[in-house]
DNA sequence: CTTGAATTACGAAATTATTCGTAGATAATG
DNA sequence: CATTATCTACGAATAATTTCGTAATTCAAG
């Protein structure tokens, strides 16, 4: 671990951007442009733009390929998902993890499979106590 | 219902301030201001002007008392925390609430009381089919 | 080496959110 | 009704985010 991947606040648009380059992995501007809907959603130099300042704010890494940069994520889905959910629990459920929880299942029908998944889950953090 | 409820999108400020009104019910600016931190974290017409905003937007309602504005909200607790909610699972966690169930109580240690009230309620949503 | 197509760099405009100063309104007090 | 303290209205400054146009760079032909 380089230490690198605490507490980055991606914005919005940036927060979409990371979500092609995790799905991708290593991609070319043209690559996620195109992904997120082409011209028709954004120009191509506005993700351009986004990607540059990704990079110099340590969201993203590159290596150029030719002419051109093949884009990496810097920051785990998994840690920039923590995080969202922590501040999501923190400012909005005053802290409470299990409350989240509930406004969570609430909503949207979750299927049997998800109820049993999550089930399992609670076995697991509850048998293993740490 | 007005109907009026749906799909309101507060500012981070704004949901600092809505937090505050939905603790206390009616109040004034000062009020807000005073719970906030003061003058040390924001100037009184800073709250005065969200105030003016959010009113606009039809975030909170207003009643007169004598010379000041008494303040409620006009979106609920719930509604709000639950687009907050929804708009996370579905910009983040692709759809899965389970998902975010997870990434929820992975993190902060839940206790065995919540974790058995999360199980009573996957019981009472899985009973009563829908 | 020149041309052309693709790509990046960069500044600046546009948009949105937040902060603040000051003027005007209101009500209580003498 | 004049004075004063309190509060609101409002415009404008600042800051953060997003968008875009244009110039410069790069590479692959010809």
């Amino acid at each position: 671990m380089t230490g690198k991947n605490t507490s980055v606040k991606p914005t919005g648009k940036e927060l979409e951007i990371l979500q092609v380059i995790w799905e991708k992995e290593s991609c070319s501007v043209k690559d996620i442009h195109k992904a997120m809907g082409g011209d028709q959603k954004n120009g191509y130099t506005t993700i351009l733009k986004l990607l540059q300042i990704m990079f110099e704010k340590g969201i993203v890494s590159r290596k150029k390929s030719g002419k051109l940069h093949l884009y990496e994520a810097s920051v785990t889905k998994e840690n920039t998902k923590q995080q969202l959910v922590d501040k999501l629990i923190e400012t909005v459920f005053e802290g409470s993890a299990s409350e989240l929880v509930m406004s969570a299942l609430g909503n949207t029908k979750s299927s049997k499979e998800e109820i049993k998944a999550i089930r399992a889950y609670l076995d697991k953090i509850e048998g293993g106590d740490k």
